[in-house]
DNA sequence: ACCACCTGTAACTTTAATGGTTACAAAACG
DNA sequence: CGTTTTGTAACCATTAAAGTTACAGGTGGT
Protein backbone atom coordinates (compact mmCIF):
# COMPACT_ATOMS: atom_id res chain seq x y z
CA UNK A 1 0.00 0.00 0.00
CA UNK A 2 1.25 3.36 -0.72
CA UNK A 3 1.65 5.58 2.09
CA UNK A 4 0.05 8.72 2.34
CA UNK A 5 2.93 10.95 1.77
CA UNK A 6 0.55 11.33 -1.92
CA UNK A 7 -2.06 11.85 0.33
CA UNK A 8 -1.04 14.70 2.53
CA UNK A 9 0.46 16.19 -0.28
CA UNK A 10 -2.40 17.00 -2.13
CA UNK A 11 -3.84 17.96 0.82
CA UNK A 12 -1.21 20.75 1.49
CA UNK A 13 -1.46 21.80 -2.33
CA UNK A 14 -5.68 22.08 -1.80
CA UNK A 15 -4.65 24.13 0.89
CA UNK A 16 -2.45 26.69 -0.95
CA UNK A 17 -4.65 27.01 -3.81
CA UNK A 18 -7.90 27.98 -1.70
CA UNK A 19 -6.00 30.49 -0.80
CA UNK A 20 -3.67 31.73 -3.09
CA UNK A 21 -2.62 34.95 -2.12
CA UNK A 22 -2.20 33.90 1.80
CA UNK A 23 0.82 32.36 3.24
CA UNK A 24 -0.16 29.40 4.88
CA UNK A 25 2.17 28.11 7.88
CA UNK A 26 3.76 24.61 8.59
CA UNK A 27 1.54 25.05 11.86
CA UNK A 28 -1.44 25.98 10.22
CA UNK A 29 -1.41 23.28 7.45
CA UNK A 30 -0.83 20.82 10.19
CA UNK A 31 -4.07 21.50 11.87
CA UNK A 32 -5.82 21.12 9.18
CA UNK A 33 -4.43 17.66 8.09
CA UNK A 34 -4.19 16.87 11.43
CA UNK A 35 -0.88 16.31 12.08
CA UNK A 36 3.11 17.53 13.53
CA UNK A 37 4.10 20.73 12.24
CA UNK A 38 7.56 18.82 11.11
CA UNK A 39 5.87 16.46 8.75
CA UNK A 40 4.00 19.41 6.52
CA UNK A 41 7.35 21.03 6.55
CA UNK A 42 8.97 17.51 5.02
CA UNK A 43 6.55 17.21 2.44
CA UNK A 44 6.84 20.59 1.67
CA UNK A 45 10.48 20.26 1.24
CA UNK A 46 9.58 17.72 -1.80
CA UNK A 47 6.88 19.42 -3.46
CA UNK A 48 9.49 22.77 -3.59
CA UNK A 49 12.25 20.80 -4.40
CA UNK A 50 9.37 19.81 -7.33
CA UNK A 51 8.50 23.76 -8.32
CA UNK A 52 5.40 23.00 -7.05
CA UNK A 53 5.26 25.61 -3.94
CA UNK A 54 7.36 28.38 -3.02
CA UNK A 55 9.30 28.87 0.51
CA UNK A 56 11.86 30.84 2.43
CA UNK A 57 13.95 30.11 5.59
CA UNK A 58 12.80 32.33 8.08
CA UNK A 59 9.61 34.23 6.53
CA UNK A 60 6.44 32.09 7.50
CA UNK A 61 4.24 30.16 4.80
CA UNK A 62 4.29 28.70 1.66
CA UNK A 63 2.66 29.90 -1.76
CA UNK A 64 1.45 27.87 -4.64
CA UNK A 65 3.30 28.32 -7.65
CA UNK A 66 1.13 27.02 -10.80
CA UNK A 67 -2.52 27.09 -11.42
CA UNK A 68 -4.08 24.54 -10.42
CA UNK A 69 -5.38 23.32 -13.37
CA UNK A 70 -1.97 23.53 -14.43
CA UNK A 71 -0.80 20.86 -11.80
CA UNK A 72 -1.30 17.07 -12.28
CA UNK A 73 -1.72 14.55 -9.81
CA UNK A 74 1.19 13.13 -11.30
CA UNK A 75 3.48 15.83 -10.72
CA UNK A 76 2.34 15.63 -6.90
CA UNK A 77 3.05 12.07 -6.92
CA UNK A 78 6.64 11.70 -8.48
CA UNK A 79 7.07 14.72 -5.95
CA UNK A 80 6.66 12.06 -3.46
CA UNK A 81 7.68 9.28 -4.47
CA UNK A 82 10.51 9.68 -6.14
CA UNK A 83 11.00 6.69 -9.34
CA UNK A 84 10.01 4.56 -5.91
CA UNK A 85 8.67 1.16 -8.15
CA UNK A 86 5.29 0.29 -7.48
CA UNK A 87 5.28 -3.21 -6.82
CA UNK A 88 8.31 -5.14 -5.07
CA UNK A 89 9.55 -8.63 -6.62
CA UNK A 90 11.24 -10.99 -3.86
CA UNK A 91 14.54 -11.49 -4.14
CA UNK A 92 17.21 -13.97 -5.07
CA UNK A 93 15.17 -16.75 -6.11
CA UNK A 94 16.69 -19.13 -7.51
CA UNK A 95 19.27 -18.94 -10.71
CA UNK A 96 19.56 -22.99 -10.76
CA UNK A 97 16.19 -22.82 -11.86
CA UNK A 98 14.74 -21.31 -15.18
CA UNK A 99 11.71 -20.07 -13.64
CA UNK A 100 13.63 -18.75 -10.40
CA UNK A 101 17.09 -17.45 -13.14
CA UNK A 102 14.28 -15.59 -15.18
CA UNK A 103 11.27 -14.48 -13.34
CA UNK A 104 12.33 -10.95 -12.23
CA UNK A 105 13.16 -9.78 -15.23
CA UNK A 106 9.94 -10.73 -16.71
CA UNK A 107 7.91 -9.25 -13.94
CA UNK A 108 9.54 -6.03 -14.05
CA UNK A 109 7.82 -5.76 -17.66
CA UNK A 110 4.59 -6.63 -16.67
CA UNK A 111 5.07 -4.55 -13.08
CA UNK A 112 6.13 -1.21 -15.17
CA UNK A 113 3.43 -1.66 -17.70
CA UNK A 114 1.09 -1.86 -14.99
CA UNK A 115 2.41 0.90 -13.04
CA UNK A 116 2.65 2.78 -16.26
CA UNK A 117 -0.84 2.77 -16.94
CA UNK A 118 -1.57 4.19 -13.05
CA UNK A 119 0.74 6.75 -13.39
CA UNK A 120 -1.70 7.87 -16.93
CA UNK A 121 -4.55 8.07 -14.77
CA UNK A 122 -2.63 10.33 -12.41
CA UNK A 123 -1.86 12.62 -15.74
CA UNK A 124 -5.18 13.14 -16.67
CA UNK A 125 -6.49 14.22 -13.07
CA UNK A 126 -5.37 18.12 -12.39
CA UNK A 127 -5.26 19.94 -8.86
CA UNK A 128 -8.33 21.68 -10.03
CA UNK A 129 -10.28 18.58 -10.86
CA UNK A 130 -9.75 18.08 -6.72
CA UNK A 131 -10.54 21.37 -5.32
CA UNK A 132 -13.55 21.43 -7.58
CA UNK A 133 -14.88 18.94 -5.27
CA UNK A 134 -14.01 20.46 -2.14
CA UNK A 135 -15.90 23.74 -1.95
CA UNK A 136 -19.59 22.76 -2.54
CA UNK B 1 5.27 -0.52 -2.44
CA UNK B 2 3.12 -3.38 -2.67
CA UNK B 3 4.53 -6.50 -0.74
CA UNK B 4 6.01 -9.45 -2.66
CA UNK B 5 3.39 -11.95 -2.42
CA UNK B 6 1.90 -10.89 -5.53
CA UNK B 7 5.27 -11.13 -7.10
CA UNK B 8 5.94 -14.96 -5.04
CA UNK B 9 2.47 -16.05 -6.38
CA UNK B 10 3.46 -16.06 -10.09
CA UNK B 11 6.56 -17.54 -9.36
CA UNK B 12 4.56 -20.30 -7.86
CA UNK B 13 2.25 -20.11 -10.49
CA UNK B 14 4.37 -20.31 -13.07
CA UNK B 15 6.35 -23.11 -11.47
CA UNK B 16 3.16 -25.24 -11.90
CA UNK B 17 2.62 -23.80 -14.90
CA UNK B 18 5.75 -25.30 -15.96
CA UNK B 19 5.04 -28.68 -15.31
CA UNK B 20 1.01 -29.10 -15.58
CA UNK B 21 1.47 -32.80 -14.59
CA UNK B 22 3.36 -33.04 -11.13
CA UNK B 23 2.50 -31.95 -8.13
CA UNK B 24 5.15 -29.54 -7.18
CA UNK B 25 5.41 -29.58 -3.62
CA UNK B 26 6.06 -26.85 -0.78
CA UNK B 27 10.02 -27.47 -0.16
CA UNK B 28 10.64 -28.03 -3.77
CA UNK B 29 8.96 -24.57 -4.79
CA UNK B 30 10.46 -22.54 -1.76
CA UNK B 31 13.81 -23.57 -2.87
CA UNK B 32 12.89 -22.14 -6.25
CA UNK B 33 11.42 -18.86 -5.09
CA UNK B 34 14.62 -19.19 -2.01
CA UNK B 35 12.31 -18.84 0.63
CA UNK B 36 10.89 -21.02 3.68
CA UNK B 37 7.66 -23.46 2.56
CA UNK B 38 5.42 -21.97 5.23
CA UNK B 39 5.34 -18.81 2.87
CA UNK B 40 4.74 -21.28 0.38
CA UNK B 41 1.86 -23.01 1.71
CA UNK B 42 0.52 -19.09 3.11
CA UNK B 43 0.36 -17.60 -0.50
CA UNK B 44 -0.64 -21.63 -2.37
CA UNK B 45 -3.55 -21.07 0.59
CA UNK B 46 -4.63 -18.07 -0.96
CA UNK B 47 -4.31 -18.91 -4.51
CA UNK B 48 -6.40 -22.10 -3.82
CA UNK B 49 -9.21 -20.14 -2.19
CA UNK B 50 -9.12 -18.32 -5.60
CA UNK B 51 -9.26 -21.70 -7.49
CA UNK B 52 -6.22 -21.35 -9.07
CA UNK B 53 -4.02 -24.00 -8.04
CA UNK B 54 -5.79 -27.62 -6.07
CA UNK B 55 -4.12 -29.08 -3.14
CA UNK B 56 -4.88 -32.03 -0.54
CA UNK B 57 -4.00 -31.72 2.77
CA UNK B 58 -1.14 -34.91 3.35
CA UNK B 59 -0.62 -35.45 0.07
CA UNK B 60 2.13 -33.87 -1.65
CA UNK B 61 2.18 -31.34 -3.69
CA UNK B 62 -0.34 -28.80 -5.60
CA UNK B 63 -1.34 -28.67 -9.20
CA UNK B 64 -2.31 -25.68 -11.40
CA UNK B 65 -5.94 -25.83 -12.39
CA UNK B 66 -6.42 -23.39 -15.36
CA UNK B 67 -4.50 -23.13 -18.89
CA UNK B 68 -2.11 -20.17 -18.30
CA UNK B 69 -3.43 -18.21 -21.41
CA UNK B 70 -6.67 -18.49 -18.77
CA UNK B 71 -5.79 -16.68 -16.01
CA UNK B 72 -4.75 -13.07 -15.87
CA UNK B 73 -2.75 -11.61 -13.86
CA UNK B 74 -5.48 -9.32 -12.40
CA UNK B 75 -6.50 -12.69 -10.67
CA UNK B 76 -3.67 -13.27 -8.69
CA UNK B 77 -3.09 -10.32 -8.05
CA UNK B 78 -6.55 -10.04 -6.27
CA UNK B 79 -5.88 -13.71 -4.84
CA UNK B 80 -3.23 -12.20 -2.70
CA UNK B 81 -4.17 -8.61 -2.02
CA UNK B 82 -8.24 -9.28 -1.74
CA UNK B 83 -9.40 -5.84 -1.86
CA UNK B 84 -6.73 -3.63 0.02
CA UNK B 85 -6.51 -0.22 -1.31
CA UNK B 86 -3.20 0.49 -3.52
CA UNK B 87 -3.33 4.18 -2.01
CA UNK B 88 -3.69 5.47 2.21
CA UNK B 89 -5.65 8.47 2.86
CA UNK B 90 -4.09 10.50 5.97
CA UNK B 91 -6.46 9.85 8.99
CA UNK B 92 -8.78 12.36 10.46
CA UNK B 93 -8.51 15.45 8.72
CA UNK B 94 -10.14 18.25 10.66
CA UNK B 95 -13.45 18.37 10.16
CA UNK B 96 -13.93 22.54 11.11
CA UNK B 97 -11.61 22.92 8.02
CA UNK B 98 -13.50 22.85 4.59
CA UNK B 99 -10.85 20.62 2.86
CA UNK B 100 -10.15 18.67 5.99
CA UNK B 101 -13.42 17.87 5.60
CA UNK B 102 -13.91 16.76 2.23
CA UNK B 103 -10.40 15.65 1.29
CA UNK B 104 -10.90 11.99 1.78
CA UNK B 105 -14.00 10.87 -0.27
CA UNK B 106 -12.21 13.40 -3.53
CA UNK B 107 -9.13 11.34 -2.73
CA UNK B 108 -10.97 8.26 -2.56
CA UNK B 109 -12.32 8.96 -5.92
CA UNK B 110 -9.40 9.84 -7.72
CA UNK B 111 -7.35 6.84 -6.24
CA UNK B 112 -10.29 4.28 -7.27
CA UNK B 113 -9.54 5.76 -10.99
CA UNK B 114 -5.62 5.34 -10.93
CA UNK B 115 -6.19 1.91 -8.98
CA UNK B 116 -8.47 0.63 -11.97
CA UNK B 117 -6.34 1.79 -14.53
CA UNK B 118 -3.49 -0.53 -13.01
CA UNK B 119 -5.68 -3.40 -12.42
CA UNK B 120 -7.17 -2.97 -16.26
CA UNK B 121 -3.90 -3.22 -17.47
CA UNK B 122 -3.07 -6.22 -15.25
CA UNK B 123 -5.98 -7.76 -16.81
CA UNK B 124 -5.08 -7.71 -19.82
CA UNK B 125 -1.85 -9.66 -19.20
CA UNK B 126 -2.17 -13.35 -18.95
CA UNK B 127 -0.10 -16.15 -17.05
CA UNK B 128 0.71 -17.23 -20.18
CA UNK B 129 2.63 -14.16 -21.63
CA UNK B 130 4.69 -14.31 -18.47
CA UNK B 131 5.74 -17.87 -18.91
CA UNK B 132 6.36 -17.72 -22.47
CA UNK B 133 9.57 -14.91 -21.50
CA UNK B 134 10.44 -17.59 -19.23
CA UNK B 135 11.84 -20.57 -21.63
CA UNK B 136 13.88 -18.93 -24.27
C1' DA C 1 20.08 45.39 18.02
C1' DC C 2 17.14 42.29 19.99
C1' DC C 3 13.53 39.00 20.13
C1' DA C 4 9.89 36.10 18.89
C1' DC C 5 8.82 33.18 15.24
C1' DC C 6 9.42 30.35 11.33
C1' DT C 7 11.78 27.03 8.13
C1' DG C 8 14.86 23.18 7.24
C1' DT C 9 16.86 19.16 8.89
C1' DA C 10 18.82 15.66 11.73
C1' DA C 11 18.02 12.29 15.13
C1' DC C 12 15.19 9.50 17.86
C1' DT C 13 10.84 6.90 19.20
C1' DT C 14 6.72 4.53 18.15
C1' DT C 15 3.89 1.85 15.45
C1' DA C 16 2.48 -1.31 11.96
C1' DA C 17 3.24 -4.48 8.18
C1' DT C 18 5.89 -8.03 6.21
C1' DG C 19 8.40 -12.01 5.86
C1' DG C 20 10.73 -15.66 8.17
C1' DT C 21 10.50 -19.28 11.66
C1' DT C 22 8.91 -22.74 15.00
C1' DA C 23 5.50 -25.81 16.29
C1' DC C 24 1.93 -29.00 15.78
C1' DA C 25 -2.64 -31.16 14.51
C1' DA C 26 -4.84 -33.65 10.77
C1' DA C 27 -4.49 -36.33 6.63
C1' DA C 28 -2.53 -39.58 3.29
C1' DC C 29 0.21 -43.20 1.56
C1' DG C 30 3.37 -46.87 1.45
C1' DC D 1 2.04 -47.84 11.95
C1' DG D 2 5.36 -44.29 10.73
C1' DT D 3 7.04 -40.99 7.63
C1' DT D 4 5.82 -37.11 5.06
C1' DT D 5 3.10 -33.27 3.85
C1' DT D 6 -0.47 -29.73 4.21
C1' DG D 7 -2.77 -26.12 6.83
C1' DT D 8 -2.50 -22.89 10.64
C1' DA D 9 -1.46 -20.56 14.62
C1' DA D 10 1.85 -18.19 17.13
C1' DC D 11 5.93 -15.80 17.59
C1' DC D 12 10.26 -13.17 16.21
C1' DA D 13 13.03 -10.02 13.29
C1' DT D 14 13.29 -6.52 10.11
C1' DT D 15 11.88 -2.55 7.89
C1' DA D 16 9.33 1.60 6.59
C1' DA D 17 6.48 5.22 7.93
C1' DA D 18 4.81 8.69 10.81
C1' DG D 19 5.22 11.26 14.86
C1' DT D 20 8.22 13.81 17.92
C1' DT D 21 12.09 16.45 19.90
C1' DA D 22 15.72 19.42 19.20
C1' DC D 23 18.20 22.99 17.20
C1' DA D 24 20.77 25.91 13.71
C1' DG D 25 19.92 29.67 10.67
C1' DG D 26 17.10 33.27 8.62
C1' DT D 27 13.45 37.16 8.91
C1' DG D 28 10.91 40.86 10.22
C1' DG D 29 8.82 43.61 13.79
C1' DT D 30 9.74 46.45 17.66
Amino acid sequence: MINTRFSVAVHILSLLASEPERRLSSSYMAASVNTNPVVIRRISGMLKQAGLLQTKPGVSGALITKAPADITLLEIYRAVQQDDPLFSTHSSPNPDCPVGRNIQSTLDESFKRAQNAMEAELQKQSLADVTSHLFV
